[in-house]
DNA sequence: GCAAAAGTGTTACAGTTACACCCATGG
DNA sequence: CCATGGGTGTAACTGTAACACTTTTGC
C-alpha cells in the first residue's frame, strides 16, 4: 500500500473509522444520555463515519447537531475503543466523545432519527461495547464535575443557585449542604448573579449566569463539593 | 466500499492508523523522553502502524517492548490525534498512548533503532505536532501524580523515601518538604518498608516497596503533595 | 571528627463540615 | 395565613503547611 492523496473537499470516509458521541442532558430531573434505536432491540450511541476531509472533533460535532440541533455544546474527546474483538468480521475504530447540551434544548430535537433520552441508571441493551463506553463517561463526567466548572453546561443560560444544586446532586448522586455549596460556588467567582429573578412557587429566586471567563480548571482542584 | 473481514492473525495494517508512544524514564536525575531520529534533523515519537489483528494497547506495547525492552510498563491510552491538517497530503489518524518505566531500565536499551533519551524541558526539533503531544502528555502525568500512585511506575522495585520524593520533586518541577512527603506517603499505606538498607554517602536509607494492591486511586484525592 | 544524607514532632493556620431558623411570595 | 422554596452565619473539627535538630554512616 501507500499513501493516499486527498483535497480539502474530500468526502470519502475512512472505511474503518468512526466517532461516537455520548451526549448527556438534564431532562425531567434525571440525567440522560441520548441513544439509536438499532435492529434487534439494540439501542447504540449515535456515531458516524469520518469524512477524510473533516476533523474527529468536527464529526462528533456534526453528529451532535444533527441530533439535538445544538452546535456549540460542550464536547470532549473521551476515549479510543479499536480492539478486534469489538465487532466481528470487520474492525472498527470508535474515537468516542462526549457532550453535554443544556437542560433547555428543545426536548423533541433529540427524538429525530428513532432517538431516545434515557435515564443513565435505567439503560436498555446496548449494541457493541457501548454499555462500557456510556459508564466511562458518566464516570469522567462525574470525576470533573469535582474540579471543573463543567456542570454549568448541562444548565440554561442563567439559573437559580438552588438548581446548579440540584443538577451536582442528580450527577454525583448525593446530597449536598445548601450553606455550604452556596457559600463556595460564590467564592470561586464563576458566577455572577444577574438583575432578574425567577417566580415559581415560594420566594423568588435570584437568577445566576455563568461567567466563562473566569478560570476555573487551573490551579484550584475540588472546586466543588 | 464495504465491509472488510479480517482474520485473527491478519498481518495487514490500517494505512490511515498509527499509535504513538510518549516513554518517559527518569535518567541521569532527569525526566527523559525517548525520541527517534527523522529525516531532516527531526526527531519523532517512536510509532508503528496498528496490524488487523492487534489492539491498539497491543501495538503500543510491542512499540514500546521493541525500544526498551521492558514489556509490562504502565501503559495509558493519552488522546487520539486524527485533524486533516496535521500532515499534509495524508490523512492519518495517531492514537497517542503514554508510558511509565522504570529508572533501573538498561539506559542503552532505549538508543537501539536511532532513538535517544531527551529530558522534558529541553527537546529538539520535532515531527508534526509531537511537540503538542509530549507537552500534554507531560500535564497528564504531572496531574496524575497528584491523585494516584503513577510515580511509582518510575521508580525500581525498591527505593528509599528520598527517591521517591525526588521523583516527585523532578516531575512537578517544584520542592517538596521533607517530613510531610513522609508522613503523607507512609499514612497512604501504598508503600512498605523492606529489611533492606541503601548505603551510599552519609547514613543508610531504608529501602520501601510498592505495595500494588493498595487501593490508591479510589476514593482519596491528592494523596500526595 | 566531619561531611553527607537519613530520620523524626509540634504548632499555627486554613479549609471543611455540620447545623436551624427567618424571608418573600402565591394561593 | 399557610405552604413552599429561598436565603443566611457560626462554631467545632480536620487536614495542611511550616519549621530545625539529631542520627548514622564513610572517609
Amino acid at each position: 500500500m501507500e499513501t493516499v492523496g486527498f483535497d480539502a473537499k474530500d468526502d470519502t470516509v475512512l472505511e474503518q473509522l468512526e466517532v461516537l458521541v455520548v451526549i448527556f442532558s438534564l431532562r425531567e430531573s434525571r440525567l440522560k444520555v441520548l441513544l439509536k434505536a438499532q435492529a434487534g432491540d439494540l439501542w447504540a450511541l449515535p456515531g458516524r463515519p469520518v469524512r477524510l476531509s473533516s476533523s474527529l472533533e468536527q464529526a462528533a460535532a456534526e453528529e451532535l447537531d444533527c441530533h439535538t440541533g445544538v452546535a456549540d455544546a460542550y464536547l470532549e474527546q473521551l476515549y479510543t475503543y479499536g480492539d478486534p474483538e469489538r465487532i466481528s468480521g470487520r474492525r472498527l475504530i470508535s474515537v468516542a466523545y462526549f457532550a453535554l447540551i443544556p437542560a433547555d434544548a428543545p426536548y423533541t430535537a433529540g427524538e429525530a432519527y428513532g432517538a431516545r433520552w434515557f435515564a443513565v441508571d435505567d439503560l436498555p441493551p446496548l449494541a457493541m461495547d457501548h454499555a462500557e463506553i456510556i459508564a466511562y463517561a458518566l464516570r469522567r463526567l462525574r470525576y470533573k464535575l469535582e474540579y471543573s466548572a463543567v456542570g454549568f453546561q448541562l444548565l440554561p443560560e442563567t439559573f437559580t443557585l438552588s438548581e446548579i444544586q440540584r443538577t451536582y446532586e442528580m450527577i454525583l448522586g448525593e446530597k449536598i449542604d445548601k450553606r455550604n455549596f452556596r457559600r463556595r460556588i460564590l467564592a470561586a467567582g464563576i458566577i455572577e448573579p444577574t438583575p432578574a429573578l425567577r417566580t415559581g412557587e415560594g420566594r423568588p429566586a435570584r437568577l445566576y449566569r455563568y461567567r466563562p471567563d473566569a478560570v476555573a480548571e487551573v490551579k484550584a482542584r475540588r472546586l466543588f463539593p
